[in-house]
Order: structure tokens, then C-alpha cells, then sequence
DNA sequence: CGAGAAAAGAACCAATTAGTTACTTAAATC
DNA sequence: GATTTAAGTAACTAATTGGTTCTTTTCTCG
């Protein structure tokens, strides 16, 4: 167990020491190699070249890859939701902020492909790094409830049926856009078309804008 | 470079040699192991174990993981298909073939939950192991052109809209299942219900029967 | 300013794992 | 029944990789 001491070395950059910074770029590199390579294909080592920062400082701040990949899942869930709540649906008259609502979704996932992926990884690790986030529940309570009061007022006024549950309406919004994403690659090869070009996301968008209000409306 | 020959060794069983036998055993376990685990995650020394089998069997009769996952991806296009083709679907009044097809699809995905894990998987690796596969565009193109001639038959006779394009349809009809299933875990702890009970699963196949009639209905 | 704390870094380790080599033995063929 | 073919096996290797140890450097605060 002898250990080499080096005792001459290549003169080097100074090095800033920024905790912050460094923890963050740690986070925005460990968001993208777990995104594009799961968490049993993304690397550690990896994060570590991307972010500039030493793989010692991801086991200092984050503890281990797996807590790391967690703290990424939940920060993405809080993403998504911060954004949507921006939105302002519920000044909208209902069928407007559900129109707006199936949009949002749809570009967000457009926008922020590693979302998909993530909650993916997740989900095929059976959810077990946000089992009991208590943040998470909080933050996804609020927001069905935001939905719940859009359809309810839909119901109100008569654009809408009555008794929709915002869970389901919520899941069914996501999964048409989730779905067509995911699983875009074996699609395109399937059915022969190309599923990403500008001409057929415009076009399922519309298509799910129309599926959500058939089902909505009275 | 010295190789230690045995000279003695533990008396074993006599071996049963049928390579069918244990190609399929192979296919098998892989197939279980890959739906798990995914293709990375998945181990040959796993399947070979699962298919009591030896790892140099695997790469023997399949070159390598890569090829072998290739395969079962195919097999399980082919499987659904295959099935799905029995219902006979185009016997059926329009709506019923329909709501049929929705609900065959909803217990295909419940019956072989490794289906969705394997596809997932695939468009993981964003479908590289299936592109180029004539064998799968040729068994989806009559995939779709069964579920056309239903649309078109049920705008015929003024049941259903006319002008749907079966792949959108199709796409719609998967999504509202897969997804329900795939993000069944984040799902049960964000929503804080649990997503795969019965009455859970039975609510959610009515709903999407619903969902999918209200799309195509005129 | 100087001493201690915290940040950063290099080298290493132990475990894992896809794939290979060299061999044995059961069955098919004549 | 000898010979050939192919199924099967065990042990090994080379590379990878999550995580650790120990050292060095920078910053902060009395």
C-alpha cells in the first residue's frame, strides 16, 4: 500500500473555488448524462469532465450517484410545475386554459426532452428515489387542484361535461403527448414516416388540442 | 500465459445437448432479463444463468447482447401483432371493433408488461436495433391498414367522423394505455393513489373506451 | 497575517462484466 | 464402431467504473 508522492507537476490554471457554482454545474451536467444514458448508463466520470469539477467534489456534495440522480428527478417534477403555474390558466375562460394547458405540455416536452427521459429512468427504477418526497406530493396536489377548479368551472358555465376527474384528464393530456415523444424512434421506423418533422408535431398537437376537447366538452 | 488443465473433476449429470431447446431457453431468460433490466443493465451472465445455459451458448447462437436483444425486440412486435390479427376485428360493427381493439390493447400491455419495457428500451436507444427491419414495416403496414379499413368502414355507415388517419388513432389509443402503465410508479406516488389496483385499472380502461369513442364518434 | 477549514485534485482500488480461449463430450454420419 | 461435427463447459482477460484515500491549494476570519 506504498503511494508515490509526486513531487514535481505541470504548473496548472489557478483554480476558483466556488462551492455554489461548482454544485451547480455538477447538477446541469449530471441533469444531461443521466437524461441521455439512464442512471445505470450515465457515468459518473462523465458528469464529472462535463461539469469541470473533480469526480471527488460530486461524492463531497451529492453523496453518491444515486442520491444525485434523485435530487435531479425532483428538481425536474418542480421545473415542470413552476412553469405551467406561470401560466395563469385560471383566468382563462375553461376551454381556453385547457386548450393552453394541452399546448403547454406539449412544448415543454418539446422543449425539454431530457424531462421525458428522466421521469422514463425513473419510472423504470420503480420510483423508488421520490417514494416519499413529501415536496413532491405537496407540489402535485396543488396542481390537480388547479386542474380540478378548470374543469369544474367548465362544468359550471356548461362548456364541459360534469364529474371529470383531474387525474384522469391530467394523465390522458400528458400520455398522448408523452407517448408520441418516447416513442417517436420506433414509430418513425414502424409506420414509415418521419414523427419529429415541424409538419407532423404541428399536426398531432392539433390533433391532441381536438382529442382533449371531444372528451371535455358536453 | 500457463492454462491450468484439470486433470479430475466432479462428476456431473450427463449433459442433454439440443441446441433448439436452448436457444429458446436463451430467448427466454433474455427476455425477462432485458425487460428488468433493461439493455444495459441487463447481464448476459444472468441469462445465461436463468436459461441454464452457458454465457458462450449465448454468444455462440447469438453473436452477441446486442444482436440477441435485437431479436426479442422484433419477436415482440411480431407477438402482439400476431395476436391482435386473431381478434378479427373487421367482423365486428365499427364501434365495436374499435372498443375492442382498445381494450385488447389495454390487456396486452397488463399481460406483458415486458412489451412496454422492451419498447421503452428501444426508444431508449433511440430504435437502432430495429431500423432497417423489413419484417416489422411490413406487419405494421398491415397493422394499419386493418385499423383504416375500420375507420373507414365507420364513416361509411356514420358512426365515425370521416377523414381519421389510423395511425394518429392508433398512436392515441396506445398512449392513453402505455403511458397510464409505463408512469404507473411516479404516478401512484405523486397522485398518492395507488394506479395498478383493480378498481383503479378498470376505471382507467372505461375511461379510455370513453376517451377514444368521443375521438372517433361523429 | 497566519492558521484552520473547505474546496479541489490525482491516483488508486475493488468489483463487475462483455466477450474469448482452450478444452470436453454427446450425438450424427458413414 | 470409428470419425466427424457441433453442443457444452470452465477459466480467463481486458476494460470499465463507482467510490475512496491522501495530498494540495485557496479562501476566510480571528
Amino acid at each position: 500500500m506504498t503511494r508515490v508522492t509526486k513531487t514535481s507537476r505541470p504548473p496548472s490554471p489557478p483554480r476558483i473555488r466556488d462551492a455554489e457554482a461548482t454544485k451547480l454545474r455538477i447538477l446541469k451536467a449530471a441533469k444531461k448524462e443521466f437524461a441521455q444514458n439512464g442512471l445505470e448508463g450515465g457515468r459518473v466520470d462523465a458528469i464529472a469532465l462535463e461539469a469541470q469539477a473533480n469526480k471527488r467534489m460530486i461524492y463531497h456534495y451529492f453523496e453518491s450517484k444515486e442520491n444525485l440522480f434523485k435530487i435531479i428527478i425532483e428538481q425536474a417534477y418542480i421545473d415542470i410545475r413552476s412553469e405551467e403555474a406561470l401560466l395563469n390558466l385560471e383566468s382563462l375562460p375553461p376551454k381556453d386554459a385547457i386548450t393552453e394547458f394541452v399546448r403547454f405540455t406539449w412544448n415543454y416536452y418539446l422543449k425539454n426532452p431530457e424531462f421525458i427521459t428522466l421521469i422514463n429512468n425513473e419510472n423504470l427504477n420503480k420510483a423508488r428515489h421520490i417514494k416519499g418526497s413529501l415536496t413532491l406530493r405537496e407540489v402535485s396536489k396543488k396542481f390537480v387542484a388547479r386542474i380540478q377548479a378548470i374543469l369544474d368551472q367548465g362544468a359550471q358555465d356548461g362548456t364541459f361535461r360534469a364529474g371529470l376527474d383531474a387525474v384522469q384528464v391530467n394523465i390522458t393530456i400528458a400520455s398522448i403527448g408523452y407517448y408520441y415523444l418516447t416513442n417517436s424512434y420506433t414509430g418513425s421506423v414502424i409506420f414509415n414516416r418521419d414523427f419529429l418533422s415541424k409538419k407532423a408535431l404541428q399536426e398531432r398537437l392539433a390533433f391532441n388540442i381536438d382529442t382533449i376537447l371531444r372528451l371535455l366538452c358536453a
